[in-house]
DNA sequence: GCCATTACGCTACGACTCGTAGCGAAAGCG
DNA sequence: CGCTTTCGCTACGAGTCGTAGCGTAATGGC
């Protein structure tokens, strides 16, 4: 990851407690203040570090929201569940409960706003982020694959069109239900959105130019 | 709407064309600025007006760009083409429409991330923005159902919540498409999207409680 | 063991934004 | 004409930003 590192560099290393202390204290500040009245400032006084070092390892707040969230991401496991409807439930239960915490409903919307004008904050939130939510899909299609219950890799761009899909809808509506509507996700909502999504899916599968039921 | 104005007030009327310009000058702020260097002397001056009069109108920046963003959608209307399926590409498309508007990008998304941390937020933006957007799922739904492709109404509580996920649904996957993952939700997206949303739809009607195809 | 190099904590700084207060003038109504 | 409310303007204290400068701490190379 970090390729600006040749080997070992001279000088004093970066303290790595300090680290994880700025980005516990960010995700704490996200949670009691918001995105918008989170300061650096606060953060580093929370952290018990001093606001330059914040300033000499991140360029600015967004950068550092963006990894503080990110790390949430990182206990995302997907639990075999039997069956390719069973998994698609489980995904979608896994963003729910992301999104069920503070420091990801005001964190992570607001940096996705900001990324609408700043493009390399658009390709970190990527990279850091939305690649660890996709893992979960590509895995639930392994799966499934593994299982029979789906054909194994037909045309390989028709399939990264798929998965692109299956994604941005699993994980836009899960955010809209969430954040827009301001409804939980629960295990009833859930069922009828798997539902819906794997009838759909199944549908699309088995018709490639007839139409008609 | 304005339900504290009895009928006509004693003094000096506010001016309408401030109110327009205000909202107009935020709007141009936030596509050159972005949310998060707006900044309201900056949308005063824009506006020919005294940064003052906008604090006696609005509350804050918050509710300022849901009132700015909000009349985006007004103009949103569905035409008629024909059928469900093209109707409800029709809906999306309309979604899409809006979300390529940078004033709607970057507007839109950081005032829903505030609202995680405002309920009355939240429900100014459910109010002037989210029932406009509803509105066009209900009106496809009622000329489906003129046209005999769906039924008319079985269980009003069971057909809310149908109209409550195919929303989350649509909004959710064309504001993930083209905020997070960043790519445009063009006529092939749409076409692809539309064909799962129909085919599920369909499915999860055809079935309610016999599963195996 | 010394030295070059980098990270750290601390203080201080100018620039900017915020939201409010006070003023006189303007624009309505009875 | 009075009464009321809005408007533009100026000014203000408070808070934040991002940076610079300094002395100190922690490494690795020689």
């Amino acid at each position: 990851m970090q390729s600006r590192t040749p080997a070992t560099r001279p000088g004093r290393p970066r303290s790595a407690a300090a680290a994880t202390a700025i980005l516990a204290a960010t995700r704490e500040a996200l949670v009691e203040l918001g995105w918008s009245k989170l300061t650096l400032g606060d953060v580093a006084a929370r952290a018990g570090v001093a606001k330059t070092t914040i300033y000499r390892r991140w360029p600015g707040k967004n950068e550092l929201v963006v990894d503080a969230v990110a790390e949430l991401f990182d206990e995302l496991e997907l639990p075999d569940r039997g069956s390719l409807a069973a998994d698609i439930e489980g995904v979608v239960l896994q963003f729910a409960v992301i999104l069920d915490r503070p420091e990801a409903r005001s964190g992570l919307m607001a940096v996705v706003a900001e990324s609408t004008r700043d493009e390399a904050l658009r390709e970190r939130i990527r990279e850091s982020i939305v690649e660890r939510q996709k893992r979960l899909v590509l895995q639930g299609r392994t799966r499934a694959q593994t299982r029979g219950e789906l054909p194994p890799e037909s045309d390989p761009d028709d399939a990264a069109r798929t998965v692109d899909l299956i994604f941005d809808v699993v994980a836009g509506a899960v955010v809209h239900r969430t954040l827009v509507s301001g409804r939980p996700a629960d295990e009833d909502w859930v069922r009828g959105f798997t539902q819906v999504l794997l009838l759909g899916l199944r549908g699309a599968a088995a018709l490639p130019v007839a139409v008609d039921p």
